[in-house]
DNA sequence: GATGAATGAGAGTTCATTCAT
DNA sequence: TATGAATGAACTCTCATTCAT
């Protein structure tokens, strides 16, 4: 391994120990109460190291949902590669990545919900904005062909492949947000694979054809 | 009507004036961005007005949610006063009622969530945040009550009734966030009430039986 | 007055005292060194007040500068006003009214070169920018107009009276920068208006026919 | 050249190296805004080894100020040690020589005044202070000499020499501020030699007895 | 000697909040 | 009740300087 790969390596490892104190801080504080120091100090780093690694507080938490949709599209690739007879498997398939989604960073969709400011956008640099949507677009398309193919074999109703993918990821986006909100509001028991099975259940059902 | 109870009323008008300003303000500039200042001069008067009507900003806010809270509340009571004989059309006067919450507010869940932060928490009124909670379990236990009719009925499938009016919920609410997001991010279309058509298409044929 | 006017000139008021204040720090501690929170001190305000008359750091100081050629202009239009015969009287009378602007403000012109960098000039307004740019012109035009006069009068030797105006103020400028630098340095004893006396002696010697 | 020697004229190499490097930044950027990681790229060194060179940023700066007036005693050595019949000529002689010092480093007097400020002052080592005030000092009596020459052959109007030495250096130094700051504020055309003679001719007008 | 990642003090600036009018 | 100038704590971000390699 060359100097240089070694550095980089070792550049990539530092990222994420700060992308992990923020996604902590992030996770405890909220959002806008949430200070570059925070994070600084749960790296255990100084305040102006962070800046050698993100250009700006937003680019960090834009860096964020890079990270998920990174980890989101890997498993959905996995769940295409896997030679499926059913479409009905690749629904359940399908649930368990998101779950998996959902336990690797639950304020995921939070998380991208705060670059919608136009504001917050003028911060971010061309080129993670630009990978951020072409992740997201890939994602969704690959949930997208998931459909397709169901309602080619005309296992699944008849509805616009990827209107349903956008449906299934604001279902699932939609739940993540609720269940985190009932817990803080109302102070009940955290969120449960239940639910997830619950409303999954209701959307499969939803889409197979009878 | 006594003079204290006009001056009430008075009071209450003012309230409403500054959300609305407070309302139109975050939905230009976004959480974040939004200051104190913007919404005193969206609202025509001077920031310390604002102090006379809310504690702090935060109590601003969250009185945001509440007001769609109570929206919805009075719709669902209307949903559910009237003499439906079929459980699929009381789905559909659901939906309505979801749809005419979103477009009194189409940021209504972005405000809600920026409730969870338990530093916001600790901004709140106690008797505010009473109110939230006890309005939004209200609200779905109205919603809940309409499935639970259903299974009863023998029309729907039996599922959870709180559980499926939480899933409910939450797809209306992640419909609103992802179509908002994409509209930014991904500089597409608006959102769309097809989408929701579409969502709850697949929602109603996923717990109607068979 | 109205009331509208008695604000206006209140708001005045505090912006001098803001500047009075700045020059004071800035004569203290130089340009790079002397920190905001340095001249609120000096003016007996919070640091966050001097935003509300001044957009920012530079736009301050740029402030110092446009002062100093308000009070340049009014000496000049002074002396262009009265009645001379005599060249000579003239360039005396322009002598004196460049010495009550250096003991108006020594150090005008390190403000005002403060200015150059391109940095700088992106966080001015361009209206000020323009104010200053306008007055500038002014003076120095007012003073060819007196070279022009001697000229054409055949009193003064036949150079171009804009040109020599240009020298005339930098002379001005090199002396009181250059003395300044000495005194510090060399901790040699203060600008003595002989130097300045010797040295208009010199130029009006110089551009006068003998 | 023993080894010793040798090392230290590599050492002198490299902080000339370093100070082209500063020099060529600071023209570029201006001097707030210059960094040291700035010049350090542009030296293609790290920003650790300019300390190695430099004790810290202002003893950096101030000495370029040293490099310059080092430059300028040269060259005002060279008008001296020529044998020249007439004052004059030498005057001639010493414009060039000036100008010359200009197109070596036209911003030597913006640095030069940056080290005004005490604060400034407390950072450089005594010894490049008294080298500094040592050279500075040199070249004006060198100067001075000249018009003393020139007075006791009566060719001078009889002024004070040193006095007529400050001026002429104030005047050098003026123009190339003024020049400076016209060509940014109002974007007029560079610096002109031809501005620098005119000035020239009428400082020399103005000490030749007639 | 040279590096350059890391530091951390301190800068400019913002803005929720207060209070004399 | 309404104001809005003033506050000042807290923020993000910069950069001269250090030090382990």
């Amino acid at each position: 391994m060359g100097i240089r790969e070694r550095k980089e390596r070792e550049r990539e490892r530092r990222r994420q120990q700060i992308m992990v104190a923020a996604k902590r801080v992030f996770t405890e504080k909220g959002f806008g109460k949430a200070t570059m120091e925070d994070i600084a100090k749960e790296a255990e780093l100084s305040p102006g190291t962070l800046y050698l690694y993100f250009k700006n507080k937003d680019e960090l938490y834009a860096s964020l949902s890079l990270r998920i949709l990174q980890y989101l599209t890997i498993r959905l690739e996995h769940v295409n590669a896997e030679p499926l007879e059913d479409a009905h498997d690749r629904l359940t398939a399908l649930k368990e990545a998101m779950f998996d989604v959902y336990e690797f960073d639950p304020l995921i969709l939070i998380n991208m919900f705060h670059m919608q400011s136009s504001e917050t956008l003028k911060n971010l640099s061309p080129q993670l904005l630009k990978e951020i949507q072409t992740l997201s677009r890939n994602s969704l398309q690959v949930m997208a062909g998931i459909f397709e193919e169901g309602i080619q074999r005309k296992m699944f109703v008849d509805k616009h492949p990827t209107a349903v993918a956008d449906i299934l990821w604001s279902l699932f986006s939609g739940i993540v947000l609720w269940e985190t909100s009932k817990k803080i509001i109302n102070d009940e028991k955290n969120f449960l694979k239940e639910t997830f099975d619950t409303a999954f259940d209701i959307f499969s059902h939803g889409i197979l054809r009878h």
